[in-house]
Order: structure tokens, then sequence, then C-alpha cells
DNA sequence: CCACGGATGTTAACGGTGTCAACACTGACC
DNA sequence: GGTCAGTGTTGACACCGTTAACATCCGTGG
């Protein structure tokens, strides 16, 4: 078979070394053109340059794989927005400071969604066909807090935290906001990359995203 | 084989009689309790009471039946949308009708998305993995009007258009406003079955939806 | 130093799926 | 009544997920 290691980690002929890291890099890729449906156990191993079953001595199964690939992808997702979020300057006072932190924020998510729509499908992929619970959710409104996935969800939090201490948003409305936003961002991701606002020219989706920050923030800025 | 066809429209012995609609029967069948993945044409085909292959004769392919049965959960959760949309009473003048009406949609849309989760990601889902273009978008803001599928956006259109008429909402806030509030629907919805807020306690889950709701028409209506 | 055992990888095989090619039945139209 | 396009069938191929049985390697204890 030639045995084409040119990939991760090739370290003895036998022993890979390093597979199963070698499996997820080759997953991810998968996932970034094609997304989740294109993450292929088989074609995984072989880019891995490792024979097909060599892969369960790592994973479960192709779910599993699917699973893993699927928190490397809500990682750099996370890793996307926390650049654009630390970008932002605070020069005009904490109260603008941290709107135009969270509106960042919001930018950020869906712009990694268009830049990389498979990465962004697969964070987001229903995974468990037939197994037990993935138990991906967290259970209540807030995350274990150190789950490396779902990090993006700290950056949210503090930017409303700020926008409430620095008296811009009326803490009534502090509750729940987060899922507001959130819900707002990855819509509007979704409906941009595979719903009906795909194709759309690119001054008209810009002009959407802003219009549609904007009206979310003015709706948890505004008091009630 | 048995030929149990038990199913649609069992006519002749050889012949069908109506195999499309039979199959798009089946596919819906599978995709209410599976998703998408699970809309598989031998299976469909099988049910239907008929070798695979004779999908062939009225589908392109498996992904052409995927996009078939997407456009029939997609006019399914418009029909849902519609009955929540006229089940609200407008006795109370026509402004607050039109706050409520807009509510009652977004509410109808997340219900809809909780209670047949395999559809609506069905009627969401990225199908042309290898194919031409599956040209779902409307490629503008706005949809061809005549078309079945994508059909709720008549609704969300004449609520906000109402909203306007009554002074409830600042025409300047109207340009964009369906791409806002349908995104933190949908955002909210696929967050709730599929992200971080599934498993989330029935009271809590009606409340995040509840706020999210209330946050985004409160941004829809703040003047700018 | 070396045997040995667990970890890791390999081949072989099974059932399921999408798809194509070649063949068969049917009904409608001349 | 014969013909032929439409519709359904069988057979086959490649690919995928998964299991079972076998092979190789490396670290560790004697």
């Amino acid at each position: 078979m030639e045995n084409n290691r040119a990939n991760q980690g090739a370290k003895t002929g036998y022993h890979h070394g390093d597979l199963r890291n070698a499996l997820i890099t080759a997953g991810v890729d998968l996932a970034t053109d094609g997304g989740p449906a294109r993450v292929v156990l088989r074609e995984a191993a072989r880019r891995a340059g490792v024979s097909a079953t060599a892969a369960y001595r790592h994973f479960a199964g192709q779910g599993d794989l699917l699973f893993a690939v699927k928190v490397q992808a809500q990682q750099m997702l996370a890793d996307a927005m926390e650049r654009v979020a630390v970008a932002v300057p605070g020069a005009d006072g904490p109260g603008v400071t941290a709107e135009r932190r969270l509106a960042a924020i919001g930018r950020g998510y869906v712009g990694f969604a268009l830049e990389q729509p498979g990465l962004f499908r697969t964070a987001f992929s229903h995974s468990l066909p037939a197994g037990e619970g993935e138990d991906t959710g967290w259970g209540g409104v807030t995350p274990p807090a150190d789950s490396p996935q779902y990090r993006s969800y700290n950056l949210l939090t503090e930017a409303l935290d700020e926008l409430v201490a620095t008296g811009r948003m009326p803490a009534p409305n502090r509750p729940g906001a987060e899922a507001a936003a959130w819900s707002t961002a990855h819509g509007l991701a979704m409906l941009l990359i595979d719903g009906p606002m795909n194709r759309l020219p690119d001054a008209d989706r810009d002009a959407v995203i802003e219009r549609a920050i904007d009206t979310i923030v003015a709706g948890l800025l505004a008091p009630r």
C-alpha cells in the first residue's frame, strides 16, 4: 500500500504514534469542506495512512470520531470569536465598549459561519443517531464553566455583565439575555449559509447582519 | 417478497400508480424520526413496497428525494405557523394584535421545532453534497412570493407590515426586520433541539423562549 | 538480557447504502 | 392487435460502518 503516511506525527513504521490526533485532524479537514456528513471514518483513516479498523483503537466508532471533530470545531469557533472580541478598542468609555464588544462577538460568530460553513455545521451537528446520550447540552442555562467547547458562551456572558455594570442595560433585562443574543446570531448564521438567505449578494448580506445585530442589541438595552 | 404494498395509492400489481408521492410520504415518515440522515432511498422504496431502483424513475437520486422531503417539511412548518397565527384574537385593537401575532408566529416556529425536531432539521438540511446548485435560496431578501416553501416568510412580512401601519413600529426599523425576527426564532429553535440548550427543563425552556421573543420584539419596536 | 503481554494495527468478512445497466411488464395510442 | 414509451425488476459494483481473528511492536519484570 506504499503507506503514504505523509501526515500527522508518523513515527514508526507499524505503530503510528499519534493516530488519535491524526484522525481528528483528518476529520477536521473533511468537515471543513463537506460538513459533518463528509466525516467518514474510512476516509479519515486513509488520510492518516492507516487501515480503517485501526480507528477503533481510539474511537468507539464513526459517531465518536465525529463528536471529537465537533468539539474541535466548537473550539475553533470560540477562538475566532475571542480574536474579534479582544480587537475592540476601549477608548470611548466602558459602556460603549461593552456594547461594541457585544456586536463584535455577534459579527465574529456569523463571520466564522460564513468563512467556514462546513466547520460551523459540524460544530452544531446532531450526532447521536442510535447511541446513548451525547450530552452535549448543559442541562441548565449556564455551562460547566470549564468546558472547552461552548467557551464562546463565556465571552457573551462577560459582555452582557459589563453592559449591566455600566448601567447601559437595565438589570431586569439580564436574565435570559445570553439565549436571546446567541439565538439571533446563530439563526442568522444558519439562515445565511443553509437557509433561504444563502446566495444573498455580499452587500445585502452585510446589511442584513448589521440590521439584525442592531435590532437584538436594541432589544437588550430597551427598558421594559 | 409478499409485496406488502399496504401503503400509499397501491393500484395495479406491477405498476404502483402513485409511487412518487408514496416515496415522499415514506421519506417524511423517516425524517420525522431520525431527521434528514435517516431519509434513505432504499428504505423509502421498501416502505412503498417497491424495489430500490424504481425510485430512480421519479427522482434523480437520494439527494433529490431528500430535497422533495425537505420541501414537504417546510410546508408543514408553514402550516403550523399559520395555525397559531390565525388563532390570535384581535379584540384589543390592531396594534397589540399585530404585536401578539408576531410573538405567536415566533412561538409557533419554535414549537414546531420542539415537537417535530426531525422534520424541522430536514426542512433546513444542507442537501447538495456533490450535485449542482440546489438553489433553495431566493437571491434577494424577498421570496418569489408564490413559492410554497418558505411560505412562512409571508406570515412574518404581514405581521411586520401591520406593525408599521398601526404606528407601533417606527418605519426606519422596517427594512431587514424579517431577517432579524426570523433569525432569533430560528436560532432559538436550533439551540434548543441540537445545541447546548437541549435537555433544558421544560419551565426554563419556556422562560427562555418568552424572554428571547420579548427581546427581539422590543428591539424591533424601539425607536433608533 | 530477554520473554511476555498489553497496546496498537492489519486482513477478512458481513450487512447496508447509492447507483448503474440490462431486462420485463403494462397500458395507451395508432 | 402491434408497438413503444413509461414504469418496475434483477443483478452487480463500489463504498461505508463494524466485528472477529490475527500480527506486530514496545515497555516492563524476571
